[in-house]
DNA sequence: TTGTATGCGTTATCAA
DNA sequence: TTGATAACGCATACAA
């Protein structure tokens, strides 16, 4: 059996109010007892019960998040940021793997609610209106990021998918491409799948280029879905010098597809990404991407989840992008 | 205020007992109050507070992964792996980045236990005798995964790594290269770093090739490094045929290298990597890399882990690794 | 400076 | 089938 408060208190002939006052720094006691108490506290191997003082307390330093995967570079890196925050400000953080599943989300907001926990970050994963009245029924504070969010209670925290598509597009265009494809991620998507389409084609429909039905071809964002849609999108349009694809796994499936079929990146076909995850700077060419600040979206989120946690304000955000330039990208001018 | 088992008591006219069973499912009421109650429960939105449970029942259901960093694509893996059991076994799942840090790490120990996590999982790093004394003295189970243990009481599970070196330097001699250079990770991890120095130079030594000690550059894993090294590794030996790099992002850091300099892969050079991590099979070409099953050993360790917290015995084990044939090597036979 | 007593929200024992 | 009530380990108001 560890040893509790009380034992503390009995070995060392005080009551158990002096060693909780001892062991949280609260004045109250003469510095003999402080020593002797310190002493048992040292013999014994004593360490407060966490779980006690947060019942008491009514406060467990612990904050969850939901993400609906968590074996990607990005995930880690969105974790990695959190974590640290979160460290910064004594909290812990649990993580809960939703798997994009509806059940498995309620569960976990659920339990989450149950172990107490002071905050919720929803990541990467659409907030829909079922999430939203179990969220607002806990009545505890939630914030959304890499994910949007329609609900004033539920700030989010992310980059302009649809700009950020925009700026992508509008690259190519002023490299001197007019025929230009694209391999977009799921096609309902409301994250990360239609604002990114319909920056795309804004960007084409600015500069006069027609936006023909077929340069666009969809997959999963994930390295073997960008492989089998460049494989349809070349074969309807097989004059395209440049492709946008709307996650770098993707444009790395492009990459090697193009590679099994000797097209040559970038002398032959330009190939823009999304994300900027590790993968783009250590590609062979090194892959030019939209540039997503992931692991300080992470920081954010978890700072502004703090904030909200203390009852301050917060805001949703858009968090700037930037276009990576690197060298799979040729100017045609 | 969020409503307690008292209020639900009092709403529905039984006592905290009862509801207490209720909730439960434990036998003891009848179907007239078990439905009143239930009624009740739902129209408070009662959810039982889990810190108030875990305090009597002495079982918080929660888990402690540390881990040295967590922005790679390898720790998300591990991490998967770890948190699908844990869920399947409904345990939580709470993250603690060390940042290979003493005091961090020693901090998160403490944490952890006053939290009163069932179990911790010590991931990817070396399990000294600092951290066995803390951990000896804490009085809960304790596996290491991905790293080593030399105690008794702390089994481990992970690759052999001198055995999967020697296996991938044994490859580059099958297919006839006899000038193969290592590019290995921290000098002195002794995890990842040593035993795969070793296992390389005893498969040199196996088919009499004498291992100079040019033939080995030092990086940190990382891509950068894996790229500087080549740098010096080809400058001390220009006739090599093959390279092994002990991890894969290093591999890609070769890639980029030889990339720029014009070296083409394979034809001109081999590579081999290590780990087999998402980027293996998405670079140009796909590199042959010593395969570890980083999920499945997320996923080994959190069972055992779990075992141990039942108090049923568990055995140290290697998992096998196995050697992914891709595009980086040739045969010059 | 110190101790007593109460409560945090549950579970579980015991008696009714 | 039910209900008091004593823990669980701690913090704290209040009394001394």
């Amino acid at each position: 059996m560890r040893p509790t408060i009380k034992d503390v208190a009995r070995e060392a002939s005080v009551s158990v109010a002096t060693v909780s006052r001892i062991v949280n720094g609260l004045p109250g006691y003469s510095e003999a007892t402080r020593r002797k108490v310190a002493e048992v506290i040292q013999e014994l191997g004593y360490k407060p019960n966490a779980v006690a003082r947060n019942l008491v307390n009514r406060k467990t330093n612990t904050i969850g998040v939901l993400l609906p995967q968590l074996s990607s570079s990005f995930s880690a890196k969105l974790l990695h940021g959190i974590e640290k925050v979160a460290q910064e400000h004594q909290y812990s953080v649990i993580i809960c793997n939703t798997d994009s599943n509806g059940k498995r989300t309620m569960d976990y907001l659920n339990l989450l609610r149950e172990k107490q926990v002071e905050g919720i970050l929803f990541a990467s994963e659409h907030l829909n209106e079922d999430y939203y009245e179990a969220i607002a029924a806990m009545d505890i504070p939630v914030l959304a990021v890499d994910a949007h969010s329609d609900y004033e209670t539920i700030p989010f925290i992310k980059v302009n998918d649809e700009e950020a598509a925009y700026a992508a597009a509008n690259y190519l265009i002023q490299k001197g491409h007019k025929s230009i494809g694209m391999i977009s991620g799921t096609k309902d998507d409301p994250i990360s799948g239609a604002p990114r389409v319909k920056g795309f084609l804004k960007a084409l429909a600015e500069h006069d280029i027609l936006p023909e039905p077929n340069l666009i071809e969809y997959g999963d964002f994930g390295f073997k879905s960008g492989y089998e849609a460049m494989g349809r999108l070349l074969k309807k349009n097989p004059y395209l010098t440049a492709v946008f694809a709307a996650s770098d796994e993707m444009a790395l499936g492009i990459f090697s597809f193009c590679y099994e079929k000797g097209i040559s990146i970038p002398a032959d076909l330009s190939v823009i990404g999304y994300d900027d995850t590790q993968v783009a700077e250590m590609s062979t060419p090194p892959l030019t991407t939209i540039h997503q600040p992931i692991e300080k979206m992470g920081v954010d989120a978890a700072e502004s989840l703090i904030k909200l946690i203390k009852n301050e304000p917060v805001e949703s955000k858009y968090v700037p992008f930037s276009l990576m330039e690197r060298d799979s990208v040729i100017n045609l001018k």
